[in-house]
RNA sequence: GGCGCCGUACCCAAGUGGUAAGGGGAGGUCUGCAAAACCUUUAUGCGGCGGUUCGAAUCCGCCCGGCGCCUCCA
């Protein structure tokens, strides 16, 4: 499976993350059902220019010219940037992330055998491809070449021979940072050209899915087909997944519109996993319209799923007779769960990922799931497998596949984590005692005091429990 | 101009031929209070009007409203 990458001239924003994260979810689902994904995402630094009509400037040396720093200098920068966003999405990493700029060689001689077969011609130290050679340009975006309307926003490109045809290799000007020699003289390959040549390259001229944002449909995907498929003579791809894009107030989130939400500010107020859990609320295929008021309610579900997940683990680590924990039960065969009164969450859960990766029905069933152990819970004694097959579902299915569950409690393992919740406790405990004597006042004071440092405290019938605010 | 998408309760959002998921919000129960949890609630109704069908939110036609692509964007 190959998925566009993101070009690294800036920080990512919520588009992205709605891209990845979607994808994200697929991969995991394919292996969490026994396909063995190799996962290819490149990393575009090189040949994505800023204005359309294969004119303007390279996105990353513009970038450069404002910051005053070499080129790679801001493609390392954006990498970096980009992989601690998506570490915190919790979305799992590429396999291999190939650069545009290691792979010149490979996108040259791509670039060749275009030639030689006669869909692409060189002019002044570029290469055009023709598309007008390709019969079947257009088949991915249902678009006939005939009725695009060229030149209506551009000036026409005199080197083209017709004006649909599409840079593969574009000629260095005077002064441009990042250039290789080739066969045509100094210069740096087309934007479309990386996909092909990188994707082809790791996962062979026929692979079996390729993804990303509807906004590349046309003309990126319909172009890097028309390059394999001439080049080969073989089917590129067989599956094309297309994620939709992020829309704010209903408005497409773009950089002329000035409406991009970057996700490190996001982040200040909303954890990754809650700005995660939004975006799998809706279907990947659907518009997502980011709101504070939709996160906003997201968030407060998230915490109640979070929530039902803690108090099984704690539940089932009292019964098992140590500390903490909201250990995930060990793994047990479907064939055993089956067997279960829980089993129909399984089947729902799976039959809506199943379906196109439903995940928003599969978060439903979730919610189901939680209200039943919640309700069985607040009534008494629930059997102890009933909780453990519980915690088994929660673990595979919101951990696992959907990955929006933490990682732990924040209780865990390291020493200072121990001696904080030694302290906490004792602190609760202190505060009991003003509870027996009605220090009302007193006790909420310690309440709130331990509320500003994070600690949330919630007075049960059978004590008082604490968590992490989130 | 060409291609395409969407319109589901106060808000977000699944469902795409068999009788409207889920979340938020609101009201209630419990509690010293708060929190959590649970319960209840809101669409004979799915933008409007026709049509096909035993049956339509789901299919077809027209209309209204919103948006996207055709130009760099995830």
């Amino acid at each position: 499976m190959y998925v566009c990458g993101p070009t690294v001239y800036g920080h990512s924003h919520v588009g992205h993350a709605k891209s990845y994260v979607s994808f994200d979810l697929i991969v995991r689902y394919l292996r969490y059902s026994g396909c063995k994904v190799l996962y290819v995402q490149n990393i575009t630094d090189v040949g994505h220019l800023t204005d359309d009509a294969d004119e303007g400037e390279d996105k990353i040396e513009q970038r450069s010219k404002i910051d005053r720093l070499h080129p790679m200098q801001i493609a390392e920068t954006y990498t970096r940037s980009y992989f601690e966003d998506m570490d915190a999405l919790n979305v799992v990493r590429p396999d291999i992330s190939p650069r545009a700029t290691g792979h010149i060689i490979e996108q040259i001689e791509l670039i060749k055998r275009l030639i030689e077969r006669g869909f692409a011609y060189a002019v002044n130290g570029s290469v055009y491809f023709e598309v007008s050679r390709d019969k079947e340009y257009g088949k991915l975006s249902g678009r006939r070449t005939e009725e695009l309307e060229p030149g209506t926003r551009v000036a026409p490109n005199p080197e083209k021979r017709h004006q649909n045809d599409f840079a593969l290799w574009k000629r260095a000007g005077a002064g441009h940072l990042m250039q290789w020699p080739s066969p045509w003289g100094l210069g740096f390959p087309g934007w479309h050209v990386e996909c092909s040549a990188m994707s082809m390259k790791y996962l062979g001229e026929t692979f079996d899915i390729h993804g990303g944002g509807l906004d590349n449909q046309f003309p990126h995907h319909e172009s890097e087909i028309a390059q394999s498929e001439c080049a080969t003579g073989k089917p590129f791809v067989k599956y094309w997944v297309h994620n939709n894009l992020v829309t704010v107030g209903n408005q497409k989130m773009g950089k002329s519109l000035g409406n991009v939400i970057i996700l490190k500010d996001a982040f200040k107020s909303y954890s990754p996993l809650v700005v995660r859990f939004f975006i799998l609320q809706s279907h990947y295929r659907s518009t997502l319209d980011f709101t504070t008021a939709a996160l906003d309610g997201a968030a407060k579900g998230w915490e109640k799923l979070v929530n039902t997940v803690r108090n099984v683990g704690t539940e089932l680590s009292k019964r098992n007779g140590h500390g903490d924990g909201a250990q995930p039960a060990p793994r047990q065969e479907p064939e055993t769960l089956s067997e279960s009164g829980l089993a129909k969450f399984r089947k729902k859960f799976l039959e809506a990922m199943d379906d196109d990766f439903n995940a928003p029905q599969a978060i439903a069933g979730l919610f189901d799931l939680s209200r039943e152990m919640n309700n069985a819970m607040s009534q008494g004694a629930v059997p102890t497998e009933t909780l453990r097959e519980a915690a088994q579902l929660f673990s595979e299915f919101g951990g696992t596949i959907l990955g929006i569950l933490p990682r732990d409690d924040g209780r865990a393992a390291s020493g200072n984590a121990s001696l904080e919740a030694e302290l906490i406790q004792l602190i609760i405990d202190l505060r009991r005692a003003a509870r027996e004597e009605k220090l009302w006042s007193l006790s909420d004071k310690i309440r709130d005091g331990l509320s500003k440092l994070g600690i949330v405290l919630e007075d049960k019938k059978d004590g008082t429990v604490w968590k992490r605010a989130d």
